[in-house]
DNA sequence: TTCCTTGCAAAACTTTTGCATTAAA
DNA sequence: TTTAATGCAAAAGTTTTGCAAGGAA
């Protein structure tokens, strides 16, 4: 049993995180389990820094370029989902289901809103040759009466 | 005359930046003029090192700082828009009407996608002490068929 | 004079890359 | 043994900032 993996709890996010990297073709390894594991706790949004924080205070030795090239690695394969909320670093969503968000531009808070919530009636024809990859959607939320 | 403002065309533009500049409380100096026209010239999207490269090419002496600094401004007040659609950097959009956009991802191109072209026939209520600032809406495209 | 603006260079910050080392199949 | 992954430091790219000089009110 791995150190980081003490608790009941941890050996269930380490099992989930291995069986998702294997089912999106991603060699499990020891950095990268504890890159997911870190980001794949729960439904969240994360920023590289951050991660890199995280691991290093629960101890985990794993260098910035790994953290950045893995979770390059991760987004590319399906793994986790990049956003560009804004234009200061990238957050990596660990909720790769289709979703929208809300955006508190005032905290940086990122809500997640499930697609029940949003419906369109009407949305425009892609130009001729392409076809729709997704949809980005993002609620700017400012404190009432601001 | 200024040298950049010969033509018909640019007095035009030069006159209605100027406008637009004190109607936001902007003090429409020389190189804020320069950039204004760029920018304001028609509805489009460009990088801060675009629109230095466009003032450097038409003979303009405006330095990255101000360039930088004068975006901000102008965004800030509500001149431009800044629009956050890859990581990579900052673009910045003319047209601060309310607008949503495609982006070819492959391309990086963005086109504007008017308002009564979408129509959200649900919403999520914004949270307990929130309200909403503003909706960003991105398209994301592929080539048809990849 | 006083305040605002600009330019330059340097710094800050995020992210990527080259390369030697290490680990895994 | 052969390939892939990692760490470190350096580099690259974007944006901000400190400060002296210049310009407008």
């Amino acid at each position: 049993m791995d150190a980081f993996a003490s608790s009941l709890q941890e050996q269930d996010i380490a099992a989930r995180c291995q069986r998702r990297m294997v089912d999106c073709g991603i060699r499990p390894t020891a950095q990268r389990m504890r890159i997911a594991s870190v980001l794949l706790a729960e439904p969240q949004h994360l920023s590289a820094e951050q991660i890199l924080a995280s691991l290093r205070q629960s101890g985990a030795r794993v260098s910035k370029a790994t953290v950045y090239n893995t979770l390059n690695l991760f987004a590319s394969r399906g793994l986790i989902r990049q956003l560009s909320v804004d234009g200061a670093r990238a957050w990596f969503d660990s909720n790769v289901d289709a979703h929208y968000h809300f955006h508190d531009v005032a905290t940086g808070a990122l809500i997640d809103v499930p697609v029940p919530e949003v419906e369109f009636s009407r949305l425009p024809p892609p130009p001729p040759g392409t076809e729709v990859d997704g949809i980005d959607l993002v609620i700017r939320l400012r404190k009432t009466g601001s």
